[in-house]
RNA sequence: CGGAGUGUAGCGCAGCUUGGUAGCGCACCUGGUUUGGGACCAGGUGGUCGUAGGUUCAAAUCCUAUCACUCCGACCA
């Protein structure tokens, strides 16, 4: 093990905060702030400072190692890159004004890298000449560049930040299809060994294309994602992808008998519910979206469900992207105000939700401003619907591995496996000439890991009143020694002292607080920052021939006599 | 880009309504007393009040423009 240089309080400055910066909203960034890990710099742009870059350092090393367990290879690629590669995609037009676009001096144009399939596609097209040299997967880890709309959440949603990004290059699909799993066990093993809860999920392939995609989320209240997974099993997936399910044949009678009732001003599904004193989940919301074919095409949805887009372009009588008509138009098209369109008596296409064709005795708009229907019935009043899945799963909807009902979590996505096929290297040419010496097109995967983003997202899942609990692994300082009294207790200092060298002899990283403050406030900067282990060194401790020890993840002191404390450590930390 | 809001010392804020030349807490510096859960006393450093114009004898305060930032939304992964 490399042996650690110790530091101490004087060579290695805290500049905590007490206060709370008010452009900091969730957890991870005021509590980053207030350790001085990072600085803003503009918005979406953040310093690192000692603290937090020997955080991200630890990320970075355990990411590099399980890397090059599984044989990938690091390089490191320009962070600027030539708009000609761009072009030569295809992604200079489609990349969106999140491409920072920049011109040199002789008025070329270049792009500062969001990412880098074209460049590494490039490299690989003029290293690359056999199927000998496949498969073959290069890393690297470097700063990217994406101009967010709207940066927030400090490091979480930066600007710029710090990326592994990973490409393999391959002869053919099975060859893809195994590095993938490598991967993908690669991946688990690093969430794990950061100490880290998350779950690997099943994700859309979304605007790149290709197949088998899988997103890496570390379970977090504040996440910005919705994940569903089985109660039983191990079936996860972004809520976007969750398939949903026709429930049993036999749908009930309706009893109720069919009416019109006045709904003046409710607009939307609440409104009604409010204005009739019904539930949500009775009402039927139908929204008018572009048809693949036709002008319209209705979607028939149950009150208290949303929408799901991505699976509703993918029906074949809606357009794809998906869009909603505008409201003028759906005036036009059913004479009603998008909060009165109801599926009777419509002339435009009708698709159901498979939880919205199970309802009885339902309210639905009458296509007359103001008017809804109360007791309406498929078969009945209106004819048998034609169904799909159209929505997003919620909470206790049957899992789709047939194990139990979905549970609905956030997650922070903090890494993505993708399977991309052959989208860049067929559009820039990377050719491998095969056993008969025929070209071929190479085969591709990439995948990414926020490590900027780990970080933030460790915070988030692991910090308590007093600031951050640091699982071990991504902890600046393993241990915090605290001398009390020490400037006067010529004893305690030097006790201090030789531990500190005994415990950075055994290759841990050790912060030995100097600065002689009184005990409350060297405790409460050792806990922000997140220090895993504190020992307090005493001149009462010190005659009893004990040290004081506590974990951060604890509110009790353990006394542990100075032979015992190698031992102790070893078996607590 | 649409909506809302905020810019006063490193951080958190007051002062603005009713113009009179800037203040509080934390942090920081000096001296002293303290020292097992964010000490106390005394003294001190630090701000052309986001910027530019305008009104006025006088602008942090009123007016106009502009910039930056934050939040909500759309967007992105």
């Amino acid at each position: 093990m490399e042996r650690p240089l110790p530091m101490r309080c004087s060579q290695f400055p805290l500049n905590t905060l007490k206060e709370t910066p008010t452009e900091a909203e969730v957890i991870s960034h005021q509590l980053m702030l207030r350790a001085g890990m990072i600085r803003r710099l503009a918005s979406g742009l953040y310093t690192w400072g000692p603290i937090g870059l020997r955080v991200l350092r630890k990320v970075e090393a355990v990411v590099r190692e399980e890397m090059e367990r599984i044989g990938a290879l690091e390089l490191l690629m320009p962070a600027i890159q030539p708009a000609e590669l761009w072009q030569e995609s295809g992604r200079w037009q489609k990349y969106g004004p999140e491409l920072l676009r920049v011109k040199d001096r002789h008025n070329r144009e270049f792009c500062v890298g969001p990412t880098h399939e074209e460049v590494i596609t490039d490299y690989a097209r003029r290293e690359l000449k056999s199927y000998r040299q496949l498969p073959i997967c290069y890393f690297q880890v470097q700063t990217k560049f994406r101009d967010e709309i709207r940066p927030r959440f400090g490091v979480m949603r930066a600007r710029e930040f710090i990326m592994k990004d990973a490409y393999s290059f391959h002869a053919d699909v099975d060859s893809l299809r195994t590095t993938y799993q490598a991967m993908f066990d690669a991946y688990s093993r690093i969430f794990t060994r950061l100490g880290l809860k998350f779950r690997a999920v099943e994700a859309d392939t979304g605007s790149i294309g290709g197949n088998g995609s899988h997103e890496f989320h570390v379970l977090a209240d504040s996440g910005e994602d919705a994940i569903a997974y089985a109660t039983e099993g191990d079936y996860a997936a972004n809520v976007e992808m969750a398939p949903t399910f026709p429930s049993k044949p036999g749908r009930a009678t309706g009893t109720a008998a069919m009416n019109r009732v006045a709904t003046p001003n409710a607009k939307t599904i609440e409104e009604v519910a409010a204005c009739l004193n019904m539930p949500t989940n009775t009402i039927l919301k139908t929204l008018l979206v572009r048809g693949r074919n036709v002008p319209a095409v209705a979607i028939v949805l149950r009150g208290d469900h949303e929408l799901n887009d991505i699976k509703a372009a993918k029906h074949p009588l809606i357009a794809d992207p998906f869009e909603l008509i505008t409201p003028s138009e759906a005036m036009a098209l059913t004479s009603a105000p998008v909060g009165s369109i109801g599926p009777m008596n419509l002339t435009l296409p009708v698709i159901v939700d498979f939880a919205a064709a199970d309802c009885v005795d339902f309210v639905c708009g009458a296509n007359e401003d103001g008017v809804h229907i109360t007791g309406a019935n498929w078969g009945r009043d209106l004819p048998e619907p034609v169904v799909a899945d159209l929505r997003n799963a919620v909470e206790g909807d049957p899992a789709p591995n047939g194990m139990g009902t979905l549970t609905i979590a956030r997650g922070i996505e903090v890494g993505h496996v993708f399977q991309l096929g052959d989208t860049y290297s067929k559009a820039m040419n990377c050719e491998i000439l095969d056993e008969q010496g025929k070209p071929r097109t190479t085969i591709m995967g990439c995948y990414g890991i926020g490590v900027s983003r780990i970080v933030a997202a460790a915070i988030e899942q692991n910090h308590d009143t007093n600031g951050i609990v640091w699982p071990v692994p991504l902890a600046p300082f393993a241990i915090a020694i605290i001398p009390i009294n020490g400037h006067r207790a010529p004893d305690v200092q030097a006790a201090a002292e030789r531990l500190e060298a005994e415990l950075t002899g055994l290759g841990h990283s050790v912060l030995l607080d100097d600065r002689g403050l009184r005990p409350g406030v060297a405790f409460a900067d050792m806990e922000l920052i997140g220090i895993p282990l504190r020992i307090v060194v005493s001149e009462r401790g010190l005659a009893a021939g004990e040290y004081e020890v506590r974990l951060r993840r604890e509110s009790a002191n353990h006394s542990v006599s100075v032979e015992q404390l190698v031992g102790w450590i070893a078996q607590h930390l």
